[in-house]
DNA sequence: ATTGGTGCAAATCCTTTGCAATAGC
DNA sequence: GCTATTGCAAAGGATTTGCACCAAT
């Protein structure tokens, strides 16, 4: 099932499963897959839709244990930003910046500096593996619509 | 209703109310003072809960409005920390950590430097009026039992 | 007197659970 | 063959909606 373009990209995943003693199945092969095609964050319904077109029968629960793996190898980003979560795959460094009025979530490129604050958490006794930024505010469109209303 | 303790906290609601054509209710005071007196992010079921020991009528919409109403003006941050939604009035600079193995939420003290991220959002086009900062990884506990069963 | 807020009930949305069948090792 | 993973159906929990009544301005 697997082809020759994605063997290479596929190769993180089958090796992470293998290490950590999971299987390696076709829906977590496909479910990685469209989750790098799309290089934004997407829903889980985004997902399963997507999945069932090469993958027809998959089932919403095995949509989201797979996504939790992915998160869990640390292959995937999952963000909460007030509506259902989101799953990106996007490796370059980069948070996001959600619309108070539309609910949009916008990528903003660039690192996060959270070393302080990984620091303290680390002092008051939590293991940090990560952090995530949601930037909150409201998109161009949304920005205009309250000027014009007001 | 209000007591002379509580009118000063009272005083900046009522002025932002008004300010923005809001009415002054029994409900919103009762929710932004039950906020601030745990000092910690409680569920809006947990807000729910105290309210109804003061206003016993108080329904489940009428909170999560409030809870709304209360972001919007500023005086109340939102947490999406994966379960419910968490309210904090808290006024001290901390961000939050969250314990993947329990999902128990945790203060880290420390102002977030956001500025180039922010200034990134703003020349993308989006307007930010905040960040939050969610720190994920094992509490002490959480910790401790991975590395028994390991 | 107006109309924004509230309470109630019910709906909706997202996510998880329980269990039998399947497929990876 | 053993057991993790899947699919299916259904439950569960959080939040929102629609509408009638109430109360702040």
């Amino acid at each position: 099932m697997a082809t020759a373009m994605n063997t290479i990209r596929d190769q993180d995943l089958v090796e992470l499963l293998r290490a950590r003693g999971h299987r390696v199945t076709s829906q977590r092969l496909v479910i990685l897959r469209e989750l790098r095609r799309r290089a934004t964050h997407c829903t889980a319904e985004e997902i399963h839709a997507a999945v069932r077109e090469s993958l027809p029968g998959t089932a919403t629960p095995t949509v989201y244990a797979t996504l939790d793996l992915l998160v869990d190898l640390g292959l995937v980003r999952r963000i909460d930003a007030g509506g259902p979560a989101l799953y990106d795959a996007r490796v370059e460094p980069h948070q996001h910046a959600v619309c108070r009025g539309c609910g949009g979530v916008y990528d903003v490129d660039g690192r996060l500096h959270a070393e302080p604050l990984l620091r303290a958490a680390r002092e008051a006794g939590f293991n940090p593996d990560g952090a995530e930024l949601i930037i909150s505010g409201l998109c161009e469109r949304c920005a205009g619509q309250t000027r014009e209303s007001a």
